[in-house]
DNA sequence: ACAAAAGTGTTTTGTCTACACCCATGT
DNA sequence: ACATGGGTGTAGACAAAACACTTTTGT
């Protein structure tokens, strides 16, 4: 088949390598001294929130060059015996006093996090090759800390108002390096995601109202939901909500308090148009 | 809130990070020299297809230590300049000789390569610090190359045969590295994407019987499938396939040929089980 | 009383499932 | 003739969408 197509050329013509290729290969896959290694390994965490009945992104203004002054993803270096979601909390609370609960609790603390894709272009950094593994954090709209911090250059963005790049595009705006494309990754997996999981509730109160779960819904995916079918498909799907008992005001009649169930994915997904 | 908790306690300390924070902090995102750089980036690639009946991987026997004699996914270094994509291929080609179609060819080669995920344990290379970035391929069950190859040490293993560890858990087999690992998340992304994308032409010929595309499904799900309904549900699907006019003998009645229409992803999705 | 949002009931509409059956070829 | 897989028809189960309506609060 034409998938091999190419092999009869290309067999000879890796015979003419050389040494230098032959070296490489002893060291294969993660050999000690290749002149492959001056790469810069990063991290950068879209945090992603619901605020304002917008979808919001958490962005940091640089201090330094190169994009200087420009709005960029938290993030930054790995250290050389830290796991790569290590860094990214690391990196988080550094940049913006954003402490992020632990992996999994039992009951699941309304934040979440997870490895989005590895971002490699070789001209992404204009100074030397630094690979950048981006992350995706979803949190609930809680308030910013006031004073003390000092993470005093960090705001929340609407996304709307970010111009991100369609998918797979590179194509910049405001942002520093190529992390429009990033959060424009992220964004999409967050919709995506609302579907087959039920995540949703990383975006609200450890308990919420189905109303705010369904305007988290509205806002992320851009349309409006059907409020008495969606309560049926949400009590109806085992483990997605717990009632807890308690109720809250709200502008009418006061709305069940829920919690999240132990339920992570959805089968079959909840379907948007 | 509780996701905000600790921000109160951190900020103090973070200033007392003193002058080598400092530092590191200026040459942030992608720093020129900084004591995190002694890092290793390579490509892993899982290449899956379905033969004889089952789904299975390319391996390569690593000629040298660590894991020597090991099986190993085919992948190797980053070159500085390179794309992570394009090393991907490189590394794919070097070791076993496979040569996948161009990246978007406008009717969809059966060959499909995407990013997976990130690997960066601190101890996933015994040697030093390693980042892997995992690339899936799904490509037709094509013949090996037969002589003339410089991939004497490559075949193809039944993933049922190799013992992959659940989701999550680290613990290998008989594979190098965590390479059992990014197997297994390469078998359960396929697993996934074969409900919500057209991505089950990959493991076939270019064009193909609508009987060879379910039997696509039932090895990679593990699971029967009604064979009248998929067939409806196929056709009813704009853009999944497209009829070539022409047949396929088969043990019974011949099949007509279909081909690869313009979609990518389904809305709805097929579901299993 | 009215607005506003929560919550329930019911009808309609479509889609998935299962079973029955016909079609075209090789032996 | 019959085995084998391709291909079509159709009735029932089930879930989603749409519409109407009741409930409980604040003003």
């Amino acid at each position: 088949m034409s998938t091999w197509s190419a092999v009869a050329s290309a067999a000879p013509r890796d015979r003419m390598r050389g040494e230098r290729a032959e070296r490489a290969e002893q060291l294969d896959a993660s050999g000690v001294e290749t002149p492959e290694s001056p790469f810069g390994v990063t991290v950068d965490v879209a945090v992603l929130t619901v605020r304002h009945g917008q979808l919001a992104a958490l962005l940091v203004e640089r201090k330094y060059e190169p994009f200087r002054f420009r709005w960029a993803l938290p993030g930054g270096f790995v250290r050389v015996d830290e796991e790569l979601e290590d860094a990214a909390r690391r990196e988080l609370a550094e940049e913006t006093g954003l402490v992020l609960g632990p992996k999994r609790s039992p009951r699941g603390v309304p934040s979440h996090l997870e490895q989005l894709r590895t971002y490699g272009a070789p001209d992404r950094d204009p100074r030397r090759r630094v690979v950048s593994v981006g992350y995706l954090a979803m949190i609930a709209d809680v308030p910013r800390p006031e004073a003390g911090s000092d993470a005093a250059t960090a705001r929340y963005w609407a996304a709307s108002d970010l111009c991100l790049p369609r998918l797979g595009q590179r194509r910049g705006t405001k942002l520093a390096f190529d992390h429009a494309e990033i959060l424009a990754d992220a964004v999409e997996r967050a919709r995506a995601k609302l579907e087959y999981t039920t995540l949703a509730t990383a975006f609200v109160d450890e308990t919420f109202t189905l109303g705010e779960l369904r305007r988290v819904y509205e806002v992320v995916w851009g349309e409006e939901l059907h409020e008495a079918n969606f309560r049926r498909k949400l009590l109806s799907t085992p483990g997605f909500v717990e009632p807890t008992g308690t109720t809250a005001p709200t502008d009418g009649r006061p709305a069940q308090l829920f919690r999240n169930g132990g339920a992570t994915t959805l089968h079959p997904p909840i379907l948007r148009g």
